[in-house]
DNA sequence: GTAACTGCAAACGCTTTGCACTCCC
DNA sequence: GGGAGTGCAAAGCGTTTGCAGTTAC
């Protein structure tokens, strides 16, 4: 998603475009490591030295809303923003926290199976894999 | 499981029997609707006046620490806890915020052949399907 | 020009911690 | 009797909120 698309968004939707939103849109969807809030923050601190955790905060709700990304919460105190809304699979490093998506075609084909099976369609759906890896931590 | 279980698994571990501890494990393990300390707290309250939240939250601890329970946390700010850690679907009921747990063979089968396919044997998971009722809240 | 947005700091809510008292074993 | 466990209250920490000053449009 290039930065203009990223405007026209905003625009649509009768919210105004700052320096500071279109920089936190674009550092967080460019992330496929979900990163938290804090550390949004620190890696934009570095070329916007003004920014508050704050802004990180209300921009990432706005992001939420407008369903550019998604709110995750794994055991750790603080909550996780992923891009991607689709159907793919958290893999998640329980030692050093690091988390990856993966999507195959063959997950998404079971998927549609298990939906059909349960009867009714969910609105949202999260798949985690947890891993420990043993050259972290 | 009976009491007599729930107080041989803590012996084993060295860890002393009182009130609080199987009041709590009891209620917790007996929920299916994956419970928040705060509602442990609030239900044994009633027949055990003097217990207090502290204690829960160490209790719940201990269980997770003994395998019997896990901590699963949602787009909400507390802490679920879950005494099923087998395979299952948490179905998350996103306005009134109940959660109910779904088994399946189909499921069962489904998910062994996503991870055949992965390459790699995970040390856990979790899948979550998302609905909206329309009579809550 | 003005309504929306930012940055700051205080408030909030859930969870954890520390400690004196209590009670299993 | 002694050490682990409890209850209470304070501290901790990520997140939210309120507000005066600022900026997009």
């Amino acid at each position: 998603m290039d930065d203009q698309e990223i405007i026209n968004i905003f625009r649509e939707h009768g919210f105004k475009v700052t320096t500071q939103r279109l920089a936190i849109c674009k550092f967080t969807l460019s992330r496929k490591d979900h990163p938290s809030a804090d550390q949004i923050y620190q890696a934009l601190k570095i070329d916007y030295p003004t920014i508050s955790l704050g802004t990180v905060y209300k921009t990432l709700d706005l992001l939420e809303e407008l369903r550019l990304v998604q709110k995750l919460r794994f055991n750790e105190s603080s909550i996780r923003f992923d891009p991607d809304l689709n159907l793919h699979i958290n893999m998640v490093y329980s030692k050093c926290g690091k988390i990856y998506d993966y999507k195959a075609d063959s997950v998404n084909k079971m998927w549609d199976t298990i939906i059909l099976d349960l009867g009714f369609k969910p609105i949202g759906q999260r798949i985690d894999l947890y891993y420990e890896c043993d050259n972290c931590k």
